[in-house]
RNA sequence: GCCUUAGUAGCUAACUGGAAACGCGCUUGACUUAGGAUCAAGAGAUUGUGGGUUCGAAUCCCACCUGAGGCACCA
């Protein structure tokens, strides 16, 4: 009987749905184990064979541990709201819910084929009121609470004001981005406006003046990623900076505990270093420098106090506000020329070349606090306004970009850290001993750090500081399609949360979805919406894509929960994900912004624990082999112009541009030598008719408007194609359905094919050529059970030797499920299966356990061979096997016979031959001998089940 | 430039320092009108390069080269 996996994948599927097979309770005498997936953003385009790869080696997780004995959470959503869908709405005038909908349901066809053991009872979606309700409320907590730094903690504004109330805020020390003392005297003076302001400093989410890429011509904010080189990428018109009244959150409270809070997950040291990198610590000091002339004192950061004996200038950045105050009458000229300068380049340009020393000298000069000098306050690109306080003390000496800039300035130098004890340190070593420094002469550098800042403090200039990198996050767009923000402002300005119970605050239909033309987002133009009886208006920025995604692995613990967003109870129970499975593209942004929302409910009390993922693995990207044509980017007598890839690597690609073509056009797709052939080549402008009249300049002559005009005798020609492994997707036309693949193959076959491709974590591109081999070893399994025409399975007892077979298969699968090294499982089933061939097994004794082995993996095939062998029930819900290392002991084990490490001869001995016996043997054996003649035997090394190894001189 | 990560046969790849395994693919033969499937046999590697530690290194250490990803004038 042959092997139909569509007839035997939809059997079980159906069982499975009918039987609610994985439907998961909360409550349960099991361990509990939470299984996620980063769930996906329904896109237009649906599935492509990359995205089930997390998901299949999650799915054999959850499968494994649930065979294992746990209660496995293993639940699956989508993270609905988001730009595309606003986008196709624009210019399809398809409302976002419609056609999120629809993506939905296929994404979840897509799903379906692959059968993943997902309790599909607990799905979310961030896009329905009864969800984002929540998202809403939990927005509404972070408005109600600031952060105390003395305890790290997350505490009411109820309790602020309370201290306000009594001692003013000189004492309090919270995170705020405003911090102008006052006395509770003048807090009670205040009005409700100033005082709702006051405590807008202080909230975790709160509302700041913040930027955003304004388009005028297209009438729109954009997304970063929307913007290309200061340019809008869709029409390319010239995008601003304009200051706008915004949400934020203040991540940046957190800072100390998300770095703290890595050395307790288990997640890659790629992606730690990620979000360190982004949180980007560094301990210092900020020094107050007075100017000599004016009052005015300008502030640093520096993380080398210990060097200031070497400041023997400043720079500010081009954009910092003291510039045009102390810029003096003589370089005014200067001054403004560099000025137009810094505007008239990009961030790229000024980022491509950082090696261009720049600057200009402002006229001003500040003193030297430690040397009375006076110092000449320059302004450089060098120095950025975003970051500490948008100014330095330059310490040429010890700096290379001071350096370089001193060397080109003329500028004075002067060494302060004697670094001979230490050669090769650089500045971030921070090594060496401090000369020319005053009181600090002969101190090692970090001691004279300390005594900088003690220094310092003494003499009220200053004080010890850590500074990040990590910046709060943005929580307003000017967009439609997102959660609605529960605020309402009064005729003062002052901001109101909404009730609770109002809440959701559901998001009103639309029929125009673009934002208004003064930049507004569009839920602006529904007056009778914002517009509250009352007086209220209604806040009309939405919440951003990660809002949905930073809690919803709390939902899926309590999906229908109406009372809270999850109950105390069930997140008792699954406390927080154990194992959390996705793209690397969310190593920073989702990750902590999910950290911050956890880190905070956790302050609340709401979460039993700090961190939202004990362990937390990202797997590769599956690539896909992108076809490129090269195009004249001149037109050729009015004509475009396609030429072949070998005649670009004749003449060089400039002028040229690439165009990806659909690879189905291809010949020889994927292989270096991949072309068009006539017939491709109209299919091509099949598919995009624009290029119909287009010239092809082809190896062995050309082609123009249906006719082809060979060189010589030439009756077909190729149009060689460049191959380039890259990202797979819509947009180079390379994207493979795993709908295909199923058809073709099956379920079973496609989620091994996939765990074959290679180690999780490594990104792999996808070969559809390779999957004969994973579909040849499942028709090899299926003939241990079936002949052409019988089942010939037989009740005979299992020999020694199959059952080693079958053991080893289940020492190595269990190992290696554990360690999610998937590929290698595979590998240990096809060979489990050839030896039983070779040993000609059909017996019940071992292939049951085989099928409970193989069932995380191929959960079809494992379901069809448990119920031919008579079983009831499901097996996936029997338990996994164990190995008995009684049928793994050998009898006799070979062992290498190595001279100086060199293997020379085998010598076999019982697994329990004491070492002397068998370095006797070993060193008797005549070859062994031979090789030692002239020599003596120094040592012998006896490695018990590994070697012997005769070290002779 | 800095950080992370990986270089082993055409592809994939090894729990701990101990015989360079296994699988896919490939080649040849058998069976077949042919292909597929099956069976039998076989070839294919100086483990990126150069040092070091060790009785012994793919594995540990150092330097370099190459690929991937991230950060980037971060004071």
């Amino acid at each position: 009987m042959d092997y139909k996996p569509n007839e035997i994948e939809a059997k079980w599927r159906e069982y499975w749905v009918k039987n609610d097979t994985y439907k998961v309770s909360n409550e349960s005498d099991r361990p509990k184990y939470y299984v996620l997936n980063m769930f996906p953003y329904p896109s237009g385009s649906g599935l492509h064979v990359g995205h089930p790869l997390g998901y299949i080696a999650s799915d054999i997780y959850a499968r494994y541990k649930r065979l294992s004995g746990f209660n496995v959470l293993n639940p699956m959503g989508y993270d609905a709201f988001g730009l595309p869908a606003e986008q196709y709405a624009v210019t399809m005038g398809v409302h976002p819910a419609v056609s999120t909908d629809q993506n939905i349901k296929r994404f979840r066809e897509q799903m379906d084929n692959i059968s993943f053991s997902f309790d599909w009872s607990r799905e979310v979606k961030t896009c329905e009121p009864k969800y984002y309700k929540w998202t809403q409320w939990i927005f509404l907590q972070l408005y109600g609470h600031y952060f105390d730094n003395e305890q790290q903690k997350s505490l009411p504004i109820e309790d602020l004001v309370a201290r306000f109330e009594q001692e003013g805020n000189s004492k309090v020390n919270a995170a705020n981005s405003n911090d102008e003392d006052f006395s509770a005297a003048a807090w009670k003076a205040m009005t409700t406006k100033e005082q709702s302001d006051v405590l807008m400093n202080y909230r975790l989410a709160y509302r700041k003046v913040s930027t955003v890429n304004w388009c005028e011509e297209l009438g729109t904010v954009l997304a970063n990623d929307e913007v290309k080189d200061g340019v809008s990428e869709r029409g390319g018109y010239p995008v601003v900076q304009k200051p706008v009244l915004q949400w934020s959150l203040r991540t940046t409270a957190y800072a100390e505990r998300f770095l703290n809070g890595l050395d307790n997950v288990d997640w890659s040291d790629s992606l730690k270093t990620q979000q360190r990198n982004w949180i980007g610590k560094s301990q210092g000091a900020s020094i107050v420098f007075q100017m000599a002339e004016t009052s005015s004192t300008i502030e640093v950061f520096t993380t080398r106090p210990d060097t200031i004996f070497g400041a023997t200038y400043m720079v500010l950045a081009p954009e910092h506000e003291l510039v045009a105050q102390i810029t003096s009458a003589e370089q005014k000229g200067a001054v403004e020329d560099y000025l137009t300068y810094v505007n008239s380049r990009s961030e790229r340009d000024r980022m491509a070349d950082v090696k261009t020393v720049t600057g200009a000298f402002t006229g001003a000069y500040a003193i030297n606090p430690f040397t009375n000098e006076r110092i000449p306050i320059w302004i450089s690109e060098y120095v950025l306004a975003g970051y500490g306080t948008g100014a330095i003390m330059a310490v040429p000496s010890d700096d290379d970009r001071d350096k370089r800039f001193a060397e080109k300035f003329g500028l004075p130098i002067i060494d302060v850290v004697d670094k001979t004890d230490y050669p090769g340190a650089t500045l971030q070593d921070k090594l060496g001993k401090m000369i020319n420094s005053g009181f600090m002469n002969g101190m090692e550098v970090p001691e004279a750090i300390q005594a900088a800042i003690e220094r310092i403090e003494e003499m009220g200039i200053g004080t010890g500081k850590v500074n990040y990198k990590l910046r709060d996050a943005n929580y307003s767009r000017q967009r439609y399609w997102g959660e609605p923000i529960p605020i309402t402002y009064d005729k003062d300005g002052v901001e109101h949360p909404m009730d609770i119970k109002d809440l959701p605050l559901v998001l009103p239909t639309l029929d125009d979805f673009k934002p208004t033309a003064d930049g507004k987002a569009p839920l602006a133009r529904k007056t009778d919406w914002v517009n509250l009886p009352n007086g209220h208006v209604r806040e009309t920025d939405t919440m951003p894509g990660f809002a949905g995604s930073s809690w919803y692995f709390l939902r899926y613990m309590d999906p229908d929960n109406e009372d809270a967003f999850v109950s105390e109870k069930a997140v008792k129970y699954w406390e927080s994900v154990d194992l959390y499975i996705g793209g690397a593209e969310h190593a920073v942004g989702h990750l902590m912004y999910s950290r911050f929302w956890h880190k905070f409910l956790y302050d609340k009390g709401l979460v039993p624990t700090d961190e939202p993922f004990k362990k937390l693995v990202n797997q590769g990207m599956i690539q896909g082999v992108i076809e490129y044509m090269y195009m004249n980017k001149e037109k050729v007598n009015g004509f475009s112009h396609f030429i072949c890839a070998k005649k670009i690597k004749e003449k060089g690609a400039d002028g040229f541009t690439r165009i990806p073509v659909n690879v189905n056009f291809i010949q020889e797709y994927g292989s270096p030598d991949s072309y068009l052939n006539i017939n491709s080549i109209k299919q091509f402008i099949d598919w995009r008719p624009e290029y119909k009249d287009a010239i092809f300049e082809c190896g062995k002559g050309t082609y123009h408007k249906g006719e082809f005009t060979p060189n010589s005798d030439a009756t077909d020609t190729h149009l060689l194609t460049e191959s380039e492994v890259g990202k797979m997707g819509k947009r180079y036309y390379n994207a493979v359905n795993p709908d295909d693949i199923i058809a073709q193959y099956g379920a079973d076959c496609f989620r091994m094919y996939e765990m074959f491709l290679g180690p999780l974590e490594q990104a792999k591109p996808w070969d559809t050529k390779g999957i004969e081999g994973v579909s040849k070893f499942l028709r090899k399994l299926w003939s241990l059970f079936y002949t052409e025409t019988d089942l010939i399975i037989t009740e005979e007892k299992a020999t020694k030797e199959e059952m080693k077979v079958l053991h080893t298969a289940i020492k190595k699968v269990a190992q290696d499920i554990e360690r999610l090294s998937f590929n290698t499982c595979v590998s240990a089933f096809m060979v489990c299966v050839n030896d039983l061939r070779k040993l000609k097994c059909h017996k019940k004794e071992v292939l049951e356990q085989l099928a409970i082995l193989i069932a995380p993996f191929a959960p079809h095939i494992a379901e069809e061979f448990w119920h031919i062998l008579g079983n009831e029930g499901s097996v996936n819900l029997v338990s996994y096997p164990v190995a008995d290392e009684k049928w793994l002991k050998e009898d006799s084990i070979s062992y290498p016979i190595c001279i100086n490490g060199k293997k020379r001869a085998v010598a076999h001995f019982s697994p329990d031959a004491p070492k002397d016996e068998m370095e006797k043997t070993a060193i008797g054996m005549d070859v062994i001998q031979k090789w030692l003649e002239g020599k003596s035997v120094k040592k012998v090394i006896v490695v018990p089940k590994r070697m012997v190894n005769i070290v002779a001189k």
